[in-house]
Formats: C-alpha cells, structure tokens, sequence
DNA sequence: CCCATGTCAGTATTACTGACATTG
DNA sequence: CCAATGTCAGTAGTACTGACATGG
C-alpha cells in the first residue's frame, strides 16, 4: 500500500533489465579475461585515444584513482600503452588491446543482440531514444568526454 | 573499430539510464536513512508479507547472507518485525517500517517521475514494455517471488 | 601561486563463498 | 537421512576519501 507496485513500475523494469544486461556481460566478457569496468575503459580508449587518466575517468564515472587501478591490472596485462610523462600521460590501446577488444566487443554484441532478439528495429531505435529521454531528465550534465 | 559505438549502443543507453536513477535514488533514500537495497527489501516485504529471509534473498536476487545482514541493520532500526522461529522465521514491516517506507516511496516515486517527465503516458508503456522484453529475452527464468 | 594531475594509502560498502547447527 | 534454512565468519572486488608530490 505504499504507492509502488512492482510490476509496473518503469525504474525496476530498468533495474532488472541493466541487472541481467550485467550479469550477461560479466559472465561472456569474463572468458576474455576483462571486467565489465576493464571493458569500458577500453571501448573509451579505443574511441578517444590519448586521453589522460583523469579524462578517461570522467568519461567513466568514476575517480581519476579508481581508472588508476582498473588501468595497473590493463597495463599489466598489457592491453594499453602509456606515452609521455609528469603531468601528461596519454592512454592507448596496445596492439594486443585492440584484438582483445575485438573479441571483447563481439562477445558483448552477442549479449546485446540477445537481449534485443524480440525488438524489431524500429523498436530498438524507440527504446534507445526513450533511455536516452530519461537519462537527460535525471541528469541534466554533459555526457561526452572533454 | 570495434564494432560496438557508445552513441548508438542500447546497452550503454540503459547502462547510464540505470546509473542515473540509481544515483537519484540513493540520494533521495539517504535523506530517510535508507539504502537502495534496503529499500528494495522493504518494498517486497510489503507486497508478501510472510515472507521467510531466503525466500526475500530470492525476491531481490542476492544470497541469504546478504539479506541476512541488511536485515540485521532493519530489525536494528526497528522497520521490520520477526514472528516464528526456528527455520521458519516470517519476516514483516513494523508499523514504524510502513511509516517509513511511505516516505520513502513517494521519494522514489518523486525520482520516478522526474525521470519520466519527458514522455507521454503512452510511451511510459512503450518503455516498460520493451525492457520486459529484453529481461525476459536474457533471462527466461522466473521472475515472481515464490 | 594555483590548479589539475598521477599516485599511494587507507576505508567503507557490499555481496560473495565456506561452514555449521537446526529444523521440518 | 536429506534438503532448506538461519547464522557466523572470512574474503574479494570495487570505488570512495584523504594526502602528497609534480608539473604547467
């Protein structure tokens, strides 16, 4: 009786669907190696080389410190390359990036095509707009990176 | 060059939208001391009351453990009630717990619609229609608490 | 001098796995 | 006996805040 029924409600649907969308993800990706985070720091790079680290954070979402960490087990990995010092460090992706990324993203297009399976094209592209409409109505800030 | 564009990605669109509530969310429950996911275990509680805490660890998809531990922090603050014992422990709101859950859904509510501002009543339905497919599409499981 | 950055360290939060006793 | 449950404990992964040196 507190106004708010489950099966209706838009932000749990949401919920569910970016959950699974997740778990789908952690699950396939987890067999190249990456983390969903790992994952999206390289997409980011691959579409924006040489940024920094703080770029690549606020492009994330998150702090420069927690990038710095996701980018040690990268680096250790050796999926990304740094060049310059002091103050300027630019961020790449390796060679061996690029093709684990490669893998990485058609693993994940798998997943999404999965989960679009029962939408037809005109479908994806309404669902993709109306997200999009909600994401602007919550947070009024810019989404690309600097 | 990898196949996967940020900009055009259903997937990343849900990913931010998702964020976003979430975000919304915890700062609107802070201001009533909850945390999302005590919030979720309030909800469901309401809606089947009765229920045991592995039934309820079920009904939010965590473990036992965990719900065990966030119940620990709601019978603490006294919005959750305990009757029976042994291995059939029914779990329910206190009135204290439907006082503060009232609250705390017309906060939820209140992001709920910010969010949804934007769209019109039919395309609310659009919306909750198209992530019930793609839940269903990943995750052909069960949905309802047993 | 100032601000942004890279970096190190510690902390908080959260959900997980493991283990065990109990109960129906 | 067995399966499910409540519960205690430890672990892991993640992102956070604080702090400091550096560099433009």
């Amino acid at each position: 009786m507190s106004q708010v029924d489950v099966t209706t409600s838009v932000g749990y649907a949401l919920k569910r669907a970016q959950s699974a969308l997740h778990a789908a993800m952690d699950q396939r990706l987890a067999e190249v190696g990456l983390s969903v985070s790992q994952y999206a720091c390289l997409t980011l790079l691959e579409q924006r080389p040489g940024l920094t680290n703080a770029e690549l954070a606020r492009g994330v979402f998150v702090t420069r410190q927690a990038t710095h960490q996701l980018l040690t087990g990268l680096r250790r990995a050796g999926l990304v390359d740094t060049t310059g010092s002091g103050r300027d460090q630019r961020l790449s992706l390796s060679r061996h990036g690029s093709t684990v990324l490669t893998v990485a993203a058609a693993a994940v297009r798998a997943v999404e095509d999965q989960m679009l399976a029962p939408l037809s094209a005109t479908q994806r592209e309404s669902l993709h707009r109306l997200l999009s409409s909600c994401v602007e109505a919550l947070d009024p800030g810019p989404p690309p990176v600097g």
